[in-house]
DNA sequence: CGTGTAAGTGAAATCGTTTTCATATTTGAA
DNA sequence: TTCAAATATGAAAACGATTTCACTTACACG
């Protein structure tokens, strides 16, 4: 385990020279930086990480927050940001939250210090006023997330658009009867999709019906639970948005089992295009939202914030969002 | 941003009573260990860990190496591995290799410039010969890899049982013609449910056919493409053991899609237990790795192995695996 | 009453870098 | 030829903690 002083010697150099070697200072003649280079591999010398950390500062490293890993949405998401931060020179540490105030905070406490040189908050579980004062200790970016009072970046995708345009394809394919499923209410997420849902109704002179509400599906088991809910009312929907691909293979996985036929007895439209929906039978209609984009913009806005230390400022990035049609709306059985 | 200093000042005391009240030594009296705790409240103090792991010679934080997290038997790896290092009061540094051996050699300098304190390995993408000279910087743990020459401890599940019990389930219900299907031919895992494979067979007085054998197949594309090519061929396999959940989701799907009936045309058991198992229709025979409980106890190795510095011993922790018996092998259509 | 041990505290060294500051040499323009 | 700017190097301070060592006081035991 040699340090810089070894180097130093063994090279005839003094250890600010090693140094301005390894970080690429001008100003070091050619041959001193041979010297120095040939010494170091002699050596097998690395500069110590934590030493570095604590004099210069820093230690590029950043850390994301998410609910958990296991989701396929935040697997994607923590997928594509590692990747943005291995370009960038940068580690990952992964903090779940587990949708846990506590926790939340607690991992708040690598900001404070200094392990970390920013957060990625991809899961909001605290008000923004009990996070707000850990920005004293470096940059916080919002990730899929937003919240009305922090004043600091946002990156995200245009939710309300999803929600509208999933909508309006229903619609479009002539139901009226169109049930709304969801999980999460705690984000905002959520309310954005609704929000364009609702628009897309209204568009088309129709009234949202709460009886046709279902804001607790998460998993696919709710969304069998959920099926049988909404067939047993009175006038049953002949359309389902969902917002969640597991909760309409829920869904369909259900119908099918109990004889019903997708999409002509019920359309589903689910959200987040996981690999789940090409293998159902049918394929199922969903939304696909650019989560590698929105990750490497996340991670581009943390790095500038890092370098310029001006980061208590609302700025938001906003992605859009595509629909993608598949069999569990549009019967193309004819066509098989 | 206040220091150790600061704090030492404000209670009339010096650095080392501070440092000894926040290690928890003994040797602190009662009135000075709580003039420091006020002291510290008041300037909202919190060490440097960066000091801190200069000096002490620690980070606590371990480096995770998973070939990518989107595959969801790592997403389970990684979150269950994330939770056990939580528990413990370790970070998380998370390093996707993406089947490169240059990423992974890359990866590995963390250990050499002392940012964690030591790697497990969830995938192996260089010779241990390669990987051996990064013991002189710290332990290194296999996690569901294992290596002949690797001098370190390993933590796996039993994958030749998995084989085993899958292949011996298709046996029982009248197979005789079994095709294999497998991707990722580097990794031992692999090769020991081959092992498993075989041994069923052999119990069985059956030969092991080449021709029934697909060894490239990963995704649920994959799955499909080899449908077509075991059915083009003469005496095509009545049933076919995979080593992934999404590969035999692909059979399942191209084959109901090609209007065969599974299981009775062609019964189908996967590998992994994923979400989609219980979703396609029919639900998928597969095999269930306790994951959870080999994250643990790799972590929990891990930090006996930076605690101990004894590390370069070669240790066996084996888990068993089990079967979980769905519709594409048993015919129970008539319960319906 | 002496003395060995435990309890309590602080000064200073230390971890391994980067940064600041000082200084020497070379270069180039007036 | 002169002198400011650019180039090149090193000594020492700084980053913020922990650890070592030395020292004092209190107490128990013979």
């Amino acid at each position: 385990m040699s340090t810089i002083e070894d180097v130093a010697k063994l090279a005839g150099l003094s250890r600010t020279t090693v140094s301005r070697v390894i970080n690429n200072h001008p100003y070091v003649s050619e041959d001193k930086r041979k010297l120095v280079i040939e010494a170091m591999n002699q050596l097998g010398y690395v500069p110590n990480s934590s030493a570095r950390s604590l004099r210069s500062q820093k230690t590029d490293v950043i850390a994301l927050f998410v609910p958990r890993i296991m989701n396929p949405f935040f697997s994607q998401l923590v997928e594509s940001m590692e990747m943005a931060a291995a370009e960038k020179g940068y580690q990952l540490i992964i903090c779940q939250t587990r949708y846990s105030p506590e926790k939340e905070l607690n991992y708040m406490n690598l900001l404070k210090t200094k392990q970390v040189d920013g957060v990625i908050l991809a899961s909001i579980q605290n008000e923004w006023k009990v996070l707000e004062p850990f920005l004293d200790y470096g940059p916080i970016v919002l990730c899929n997330e937003f919240d009305e009072q922090a004043n600091v970046p946002s990156v995200m995708l245009d939710q309300a658009q999803g929600g509208y345009i999933a909508t309006k394809h229903l619609l479009e394919q002539g139901h009226r009867r169109i049930a709304y499923c969801q999980g999460g209410t705690r984000s905002n997420v959520a309310s954005h999709r609704e929000i364009g849902f609702r628009r897309a109704l209204l568009e088309y002179g129709i009234e949202f019906e709460e009886r046709y509400a279902f804001r607790d599906a998460f998993s696919s088991e709710d969304g069998r639970r959920v099926f049988h809910q909404m067939m047993k009312l009175s006038a049953p929907p002949t359309a389902v948005f969902t917002g969640s691909d597991e909760v309409a293979a829920g869904i369909v996985s259900e119908a099918i089992k109990c004889g019903y036929s997708v999409p002509e007895q019920l359309a589903v439209v689910g959200f987040d295009n996981q690999a789940i929906t090409e293998l159902m039978e049918p394929t199922i209609t969903t939304v696909h939202q650019p989560v590698e984009k929105m990750a490497h913009k996340a991670l581009e806005v943390m790095v500038e914030k890092i370098r310029s230390r001006k980061y208590r400022r609302r700025e938001v990035y906003e992605f859009p969002i595509e629909l993608i049609v598949r069999e569990s709306t549009v019967s193309n059985r004819l066509a098989k």
